[in-house]
DNA sequence: ACGAGCTAATAGCACGTGCTAGCACAAAGG
DNA sequence: CCTTTGTGCTAGCACGTGCTATTAGCTCGT
């Protein structure tokens, strides 16, 4: 039973009652006849009041339309519980990671606070942003910027790269094996009876180098030694077509090409396609990352996955690792072989 | 295998003196010899301190590698000046729109939260976190929840939904021409010399209807009314793929196709690239969005651009009028053609 | 019947910052 | 000499919440 309410809309004091929007804490406390920080107890399930309170508190806070504030809740309890992540708006694949980072994050009971990266918004206003709001630590993906800014900032917060390859003692570092993908990509191509394998390879990109030369081992270790092609690609679908073109002027062509990345293999996919070539009929065509580029229904490419589940999850458990005062490491994680639709037996 | 963590007690001092991270005002201003308050002034640039002051304290406040902390700055000035953008993750569209609403939003001075979307992490999630940390107003991307969702969420704070069609008069609403859109486009091919233009639409997607209409509209005051043809396609790859092959069924194909999307008319490209039309030599054909799609190097689509710009501009616009108490409206931006490598005259 | 033990609820401080009011002091005017 | 004005700075409260310490209300064991 509630009282005749004494709940006189009087905004009269000079105070700030008048809030357009937005009751309190201690609003929801006087509606209910009950004291503030007994609505806190409620609010975030602490046990210490009882059932029938917990509804009655719960009904009146709903019906006021009240939401606790997050800003005034992370400043009190010194630990913000915020992981901050700073991202690149156009990459498909950190979009993949970032779900999954919400997940792994929600996981331990942390929150996550977003900060983009844009051609317009570079990566220190990114990362300035998120230090402002006290995140516990920083994960930072494909993180163009150099070693040593990264070196300085976590000296200040614990910093996770992911997805980038740089020696950076003072860092957590999260990436794929790139030697372990192109073995299996190899092996997959061989197993399928593929002799002529070519490699499109990433020019002077991270981890290009450790692709190539797991390319050329994996080849000589299974006997393929004398059909090593590699050819000079790159990032991008330009890149790939320019690759694949080179490669169709070969006296004898090959019957299954890796590209560096799925973007590299899809300009190799439209070469191939505008010069007939039916794959996987023709043609085998592989790519690397699995972006959503690759799961596009119509092409259905065969692809190496980085996995986003597993780096969004080992970045979570270094960030973690860091704030609770370890010392920051290296995690590499396995590719894993993804078999769709553009590799086949050679015809 | 994370474990739970049980938080082991690092901080012995009871007294906020020693923290790991993040130095306070207070300690600035013990370090320089000053008050706090004269500290507050100097970092937020308010007049009340002298030169030599200010220059002193600033250098110690970087010496000792302070930051501002947001949350207490936020709380304290009771409007929090931040937008919170509900966007999903992997829109590519979506992530342009968001770079330019960073922009048109540090313009006016507010600072921006973002909050994604994503198959694991639904509409409501998102909203309910930027509504906790009092964003004053809330732009929602393509948002596919209910208009009376939207609704409800408008009453406790202003909301503009952009790029999205439904009837909400609580709601600011920001979206493109599609009507006009789509005379461009057809005006366009016909003045390259096209007839024989066919559409493939977005079923039932929002904004197809008006597409379509305009697209019959436009080629009966042009003359070719008799050349009309709509094909029943949608918003993937694989729905212009299968529009795409229907069409090249027709005893008389036609020279020119205008797809209702970008996605679409990638899998329609992708289509006459297998079936060995050349686009755009034998063939033309446009898309709509003027996504990264369009843009890829070796695709160069002819398209319809929403300009991410103005989009966001305009959302950002509605957003400040609803704050300052204005009633919600609604805004439409002219698309504008862009015109690339996928139409030409008809050989 | 009476204190021990437990639950339900309250009082009060703290988090880091912004803002208003006020204090000390030097220069100018009487 | 005292009063007035302006400058440079400080004291103190407030924002909305979480946490610790404390008290009223109740059951229970002996």
């Amino acid at each position: 039973m509630s009282r005749p309410d004494s709940d006189a809309p009087q905004d009269v004091t000079a105070k700030g009652v008048q809030r357009g929007r937005g009751p309190t804490m201690g609003d929801v406390a006087k509606a209910a006849g009950v004291s503030r920080p007994l609505v806190s107890i409620v609010m975030r399930e602490a046990p210490g009041a009882s059932i029938a309170t917990r509804e009655r508190v719960l009904r009146i806070a709903n019906e006021m339309g009240y939401v606790p504030d997050e800003r005034a809740r992370k400043l009190r309890q010194n630990s913000s519980r915020l992981i901050g992540i700073a991202f690149e708006l156009q990459q498909p694949f950190h979009g993949d990671v970032v779900e999954q980072i919400y997940l792994a994050a929600a996981e331990s009971g942390y929150d996550v606070a977003l900060s983009a990266v844009a051609p317009t918004r570079d990566e220190p206003t990114a990362v300035e942003s998120l230090i402002r709001e006290r995140c516990e630590a920083l994960i930072v993906l494909g993180m163009k910027a150099q070693a040593d800014d990264l070196q300085r900032i976590a000296e200040r917060v614990p910093v996770v790269s992911v997805a980038r390859r740089l020696k950076a003692p003072a860092l957590g570092i999260v990436r794929g094996d790139d030697k372990a993908g192109l073995r299996m990509a190899v092996e997959h191509l061989a197993s399928l009876g593929h002799q002529r394998i070519a490699h499109i390879d990433g020019a002077d990109a991270p981890g290009s180098a450790d692709r190539r030369a797991s390319y050329r081992k994996t080849m000589q270790r299974l006997g393929l030694g004398d059909n090593i092609d590699v050819i000079t690609g790159g990032l991008t679908e330009a890149d790939g077509a320019r690759g694949m073109s080179e490669l169709l002027t070969r006296p004898v062509p090959p019957t299954a090409v890796i590209a560096f990345n799925d973007r590299c293999a899809t300009g190799a996919l439209d070469v191939a396609a505008r010069t007939g070539l039916r794959v996987p009929a023709n043609l085998s065509i592989m790519g690397y990352d699995d972006s959503r580029l690759a799961r596009v229904p119509h092409v259905q490419m065969t692809t190496v996955s980085q996995d986003a589940r597993e780096l969004a999850r080992a970045a979570v458990d270094l960030a973690l690792e860091q704030i609770h005062g370890q010392a920051p490491r290296e995690i590499i994680v396995q590719p894993r072989l993804v078999v769709r639709e553009t590799t086949q037996r050679p015809g």
